[in-house]
DNA sequence: CCCCTGACTGTCG
DNA sequence: CCGACAGCCAGGG
């Protein structure tokens, strides 16, 4: 069978498949590229790769990127994505709060 | 193949 | 809320 794609690949077509408004975690993105647990491997591969929705991307405690939050946080208001405390996004796997 | 680094995550205090 | 610990995985040298 064929090997999965890179997790960079699969990551990267994910978040093309993203729109305005949608909010993931590192952990969601390994999931869902069948790599549970791998979120770490994926903020390492969103550091490196470019082109990519990087602001729809947040921590699983909606921690925004470090040393970008206030970018993150201006890109993320400007797609209707509601931001509490300032730099801190709803959490994705936990909405209706 | 081994070692190190990192935009992570969950638990505990 | 924040910091410390431990566990996990992929990429590059």
């Amino acid at each position: 069978m064929p090997r999965q794609p890179s997790l960079s690949q699969t990551v990267a077509r994910l978040l093309q498949g993203t729109g305005p408004g949608d909010v993931l975690t590192y952990g969601q993105l390994a999931r869902m590229a069948g790599r549970p647990g791998a979120a770490r491997a994926v903020g390492r591969i969103m550091a490196e790769s470019h082109g990519l929705p990087w602001w729809r991307v947040v921590t699983a405690r909606g921690r925004l990127v470090p040393g970008a939050e206030e970018r993150q946080a201006e890109l993320l208001a400007a797609e209707g994505v509601a931001l509490e405390g300032g730099l801190r996004a709803a959490r994705p796997g936990r909405p209706g709060e």
